[in-house]
DNA sequence: TCGCGCACTGAATCTTACT
DNA sequence: TAGTAAGATTCAGTGCGCG
């Protein structure tokens, strides 16, 4: 396994170098730098501009530690979406990501995860991204192909984009595979200690809190516009180096867009190669990852888990047996009484909704917490249901 | 669609009544009750033991309104599990559980899937829980059906069984899809106001958190072994009942287990039909059924809905006399106004047409809802058309 | 300098009833 | 059944301008 550590491009440099790759339909942009205990064929710290099999295939075999992938989705929208004020939602529609069937998605994943597999170490280990337009494919491939699944990590969202329509759930999560490349290679890096140590001392969880790339992290235009419609945030990149690679390792990307993998690696002491098919991403890719300043390596460690007080539903009082559907609550003088449905909405009066809107309604008020204003009946005392809330909330800290 | 309510089983009765189904493989445990209101080969609230396919098979045609299934979930543990102390993991090991080959498993997950499909009314949906080791399985075969998939939802554990060796990241969750029938079927069920109210008044996420099934709820035997290893929690089942069905409605689980899915369709005046292999199992979840206690219609029917109210053409309110031919409609900052006509129709600049095309007019934009946009002045305030369009809301329920 | 209000945005398979 | 009109529908932010 490598331990290079000096590979990654001095920070203070600007100057793009472009370069014959090995071949033609894989120019490199990349830097003349070139670690010397590596195959002089491996383009560390360098992006490969045109098609990923072409540029996979051109790679030594068993070179690369640690694979991520963020393939297209091979979204399927049908029309254009509006928000309810009338604004038109930037959609993902750009060609690259349109496939004529699910037969053709599974032709062009099933090519790709197989040149990924060649130029993977014995015990590297391959991340896939996605969501359920693409995953489920993406998944069923690496078992054909006979990687082992180690993992599903679902990348929660705290800022997804809402349903406009109200016809769904809001769809706040992608899915990552995490993979090794058999299921004999038993020996793949992962730091469970330091992922432990993250997360509170307990176990690092399948399920991650980030937001969204938003804001100076994502990477504009000189007209203001995103460079790249799915940008990742660099928080989920680095969870994912920091548990699974060593300073030094090769992490490949084949499908590099605007290069988060590779800025993270650099920040991390980690060396990369980026694949990409668009020469206007990988050009603010590489613009972009020059920009980096490495982390001393001492300060390379765990990122701590994100805790917040999370939002408890009133559904969950119930759900964990708290009160039951059809039990009566109270405000503080017994003023107003409302019954329970098993939805966890309250009933007053033949009106229904929730415990803040009814709270607000029995008072003639614009608004109310029903948190602080409703009670339950125990042993003939009131009770707050901000209590069980506490209770839920206790329960669930440890699983933040 | 099923509007029966009083054909769930008496929570006092506690007789067994096993009887020949409609094929040999099939047999029926159920209740002799048979509501009159559906056709007589629906088992309702019945539990038919036997292959799941030839019972799917034997029933008639659009008949379910959703099913959830938990089928196999193809584990693959190499060699027994041993915790740190060395006691043994009570691992899901069962013969039903073994699948030679990813090829058997998708043959049989197809098979299922397809005899489900012809049971499915129109606007029927399906929900199928799995991990990673076979959902992305389950996933394809659902694409590749022409189900449609509207969400994938997470459920997260916040109780989950740790990874005792320490070499991945702890699996804490599963996943579930939820699909309907085909992309046409748009008008399925889905209480979106109802979730909405019980999140705190924002959209229901796909991402979930409930604890394990354990404690008083877990089913145990007389040795007091759990009965069914993969026993889910009814508050997971009472979650997608209330958002994606009505009550009366039939839901169909094809591997029904410890019964789960009936207990909890019992409990909030749903039907349910129960398939499963193991004789029992299918006596155990009987017996809980016959325990469970309705709850009270009051709290289990679906919140009303904005979009399932009456249509008021704005005409009534002008008949209702709320707003006089001739009178003037502004907006909220009143920088558009408009003049309303005899017909009920506006006018703005010479321009006439209907409120919400006005509306439209007025900004410049596709679209408008115009009894949101439009407001009347009363008493020099402000006051919306909706306001109207509720009262005489309210007036025609007083009347119904 | 701070707070407030308003505009804008993010991998999205996003309506329904009537003629 | 296809076309048209009614009308229902958003959360957690970031950034900018104004007072």
């Amino acid at each position: 396994m490598g331990t290079l550590r000096t590979g990654v491009a001095d920070a203070t440099a600007r100057s793009f170098v472009s370069r014959t790759g090995p071949t033609a339909s894989a120019p490199r942009i990349g830097r003349a730098l070139r670690p010397v205990n590596e195959p002089a064929s491996l383009p560390l710290n360098e992006i490969l501009v045109g098609d990923c099999i072409a540029s996979l295939n051109s790679l030594p075999a068993e070179s690369v530690d640690v694979i991520f992938a963020d393939p297209p989705y091979n979204l399927q929208l049908e029309n254009a979406l509006v928000r309810p004020d009338n604004s038109l939602v930037d959609a993902v529609d750009d060609d690259w990501d349109k496939f004529a069937s699910f037969a053709e998605y599974d032709r062009f994943t099933r090519e790709w995860l197989h040149a990924c597999r060649r130029v993977m170490k014995k015990n590297a280990t391959l991340w896939v991204i996605g969501s359920y337009h693409n995953i489920f494919r993406v998944g069923t491939a690496l078992q054909d192909l006979d990687f082992w699944i180690l993992n599903d990590i679902v990348w929660r969202k705290s800022n997804p984009m809402p349903n406009f329509r109200g016809r769904r759930f809001t769809n706040a999560h992608e899915t990552m595979i995490w993979a090794s490349k058999s299921p004999e290679a038993k020996n793949y890096t992962f730091h469970y200690e330091a992922m432990k140590a993250a997360n509170e001392d307990a176990q690092m969880r399948s399920d991650w809190l980030f937001p969204l790339c938003t804001g100076e992290e994502r990477l504009k235009d000189d007209n203001g516009q995103k460079v790249h419609p799915t940008q990742k945030p660099e928080a989920l990149l680095a969870r994912i180096m920091l548990s699974c690679s060593n300073p030094g390792d090769v992490i490949l990307d084949p499908f590099f867009g605007s290069g988060t993998t590779g800025a993270v690696a650099k920040k991390l002491g980690r060396n990369f190669i980026g694949l990409e098919r668009e020469q206007v991403y990988a050009k603010a890719a590489r613009q972009r990852i020059d920009n980096v300043v490495p982390l001393d390596p001492e300060a390379v460690s765990a990122a701590p888990a994100k805790r917040t007080e999370v939002r408890v539903p009133f559904l969950s009082v119930i759900e964990g047996g708290y009160i039951k559907a059809g039990e009566v609550l109270v405000d503080d003088k017994e003023r107003f009484s409302a019954t329970v449905r098993a939805d966890s909405t309250l009933s007053l009066s033949g009106i229904v909704g929730s415990i803040h809107k009814i709270g607000a309604l029995a008072q003639g008020l614009p608004s109310c917490n029903g948190w602080s204003f409703w009670n339950v009946k125990r042993d003939n005392k009131l009770v707050s249901i901000d209590v069980f809330r506490s209770d839920i909330r206790a329960k669930m800290r440890d699983t933040q």
